[in-house]
DNA sequence: CTGTTAGCGCTTTCAC
DNA sequence: GTGAAAGCGCTAACAG
């Protein structure tokens, strides 16, 4: 069975090709007995309309490509299945495409992408960590070009587009806070995502905090990691330096391996060192014990992506009049901080 | 800025549009004065062909559809991400779809996918666990529609595709075997896929494993879980009833949480208890103790998957001759097993 | 060197 | 009721 085509099927009833069309479409301008000859006819044999040609016709392709980072990361995948359910509600398929947080491959994969081959586009930015024009020109050339665009997470502030972002400032506030109430004293940072502006708002939240108990802020308990860094190695710095009884770790994998260090080297968790961190996924809940962590409701991020998207796709919302969400996090206690001290 | 094609230019230039078209591919048939005008006008205007025509000019869309039941699932997640990587090393994106284990999703899904929209498909798919004419139908079309498939882990036997698959038998063998090697007298097994042909699968090669060592099959030893099923509820019959020292678990998460259970139940794992889960993820190596785990190699069945459909889209492989690679699974020793006995 | 034409598969006006 | 024709944006064979 070969793909059929209305021109196939014109010809097998020797009509034109518009009559066909009409039929399938169950116009009233065809006599019903040729509608339901030709209508039974495709059924028959499977016809099935051609995507591509009608994405050409309707200008609309009912796609939208989705850019992330990194796909091993629970937070992201969390997004993208948010995404993916309300884009199918809403009747769309999403083309995902993950850039590795190569420059080049965002760089790549959204000139793919914003030819023609998606309605709209949600995405979170590596270039978003070096806000430099010349990174920025390229995902801006995706707004001038009228693609309509949601931005998410790590977002570029000179692009003007709806976002949705999470408030790190806050979260790094609330976290390091809690440290604090339930009585950490030297309160440390791990980054892997140190050159990150979000990286750099959850320290801010940090400091504030800190702050707000006159507690002075010491950078050399600000400890940034590199993807090949040796965890271990570093940490014996700042373990054996400082009087560390609290830590904060920015992503949760790095948590995870954090605590399995501190535990290896015989500190108690939470009652010799505290952890709290970002990103509630599915390790936190079953280490032991199990972590304290942000949660950024990665799931809610991306249904308002997409719905925020489709919306402007289908110019349900006002043209212009860019909005940007703020997601509240939480914070989710477990095992791994130790109890708010009564009264 | 808005959006420019050939027309646009040509008009511009007034010239045809085909001259545009030549200039712009380099063709030597345009006088270098020309292209070179063309040329830098398109790149200052940014022009960017538009992808929907050129693929149904192509009849081509550079792009492959990947259907898995479940993004939340590690294994789906890893094998996704292999498929990315080489399908972007190779020119493709991927239009990713989740159906959730519903049959009906799965069905709009092919049908939306092989309506032209991709260039072939890689999919696990929920009709397997279904073997029925009526579901196999659906995935059938695809292959009489000459839409290159392969299918991966959950493949229907009845359709003649490329496939890739975990050599399951053996893995239940391998694990049961291991159990049976490090002390363990009464195995259970936890499935949460059990109506499932890898299921099945998993567990011959448990009763094979039991079988070599003249150890009678005990179907009460064999616990099917819903997802909706209350797993603490579920394991206490089996944990009351039986003297079990040994369980296989049929997926990562349902594992952790059973070590979860039987933790808190003050079994000790395991001196009281061994535990060996399937699909090594994330979560098996973090949690305490470590997990030993069955891998199923995901990022390599995906890699494998997207070269041979790549190879198929492109007429590099020789027309019929399917194959079915079957890749074998590694069993990831780590805390949750006893030690073997030296002699 | 440049332009004309046909065609990819479909929709949609407008004639007959 | 049915069909012819134009067009979506692009390529490619063929004229000029």
């Amino acid at each position: 069975m070969i793909k059929l085509t209305l021109k196939d099927i014109a010809n097998h009833f020797s009509v034109s090709i518009s009559t066909v069309s009409k039929a399938l479409h169950d116009s009233h301008e065809i006599s019903d007995k040729l509608k339901n000859r030709i209508q039974e006819f495709a059924k028959e044999n499977h016809y099935r309309p051609n995507k591509v040609a009608l994405n050409l016709v309707n200008r609309s392709t009912k796609s939208i490509g989705v850019v992330i980072p990194d796909i091993l990361n629970y937070f992201f995948i969390q997004v993208l299945y948010g995404v993916e359910k309300v884009a199918n509600e809403r009747g769309y398929s999403i083309i995902s495409c993950v850039t590795d947080h190569s420059l080049k491959k965002e760089t790549m994969t959204l000139e793919m992408l914003s030819s023609g081959s998606v309605d709209g586009l949600i995405i979170s930015s590596v270039a978003s960590e070096r806000q430099t024009s010349k990174h920025i020109e390229n995902v801006k050339s995706i707004v001038d070009y009228q693609i309509p665009l949601v931005m998410f997470d790590r977002v570029i502030d000179a692009i003007e587009c709806d976002k949705v972002i999470v408030d790190d400032f806050e979260a790094g506030y609330k976290a390091t806070k809690y440290l604090l109430e339930t009585g950490c004293k030297t309160i440390a940072i791990i980054t892997p995502i140190n050159k990150t502006k979000i990286g750099r708002l959850r320290i801010g939240g940090y400091k504030r905090a800190l702050k707000e108990r006159d507690i002075p802020f010491d950078d050399k308990l600000i400890t940034p990691i590199g993807a090949k860094d040796d965890l271990d190695f570093i940490l014996s710095f700042i373990l054996n330096d400082k009087n560390i009884d609290g830590i904060l770790v920015l992503d949760e994998i790095t948590t995870v391996k954090t605590m399995a260090i501190i535990k290896a080297r015989g500190y108690h968790v939470p009652n010799d060192i505290a952890i709290i961190g970002f990103t509630n996924g599915q390790l936190s809940k079953y280490v032991t014990p199990a972590l304290t962590m942000v949660s950024q409701h990665g799931t809610y991020i991306g249904e308002t992506c997409a719905h925020r998207l489709i919306d402007r796709i289908e110019g349900l919302s006002s043209p212009g009049g860019f909005e940007t969400k703020v997601v509240k996090t939480s914070l989710i206690v477990r095992e791994s901080t130790r109890k708010i001290p009564l009264g």
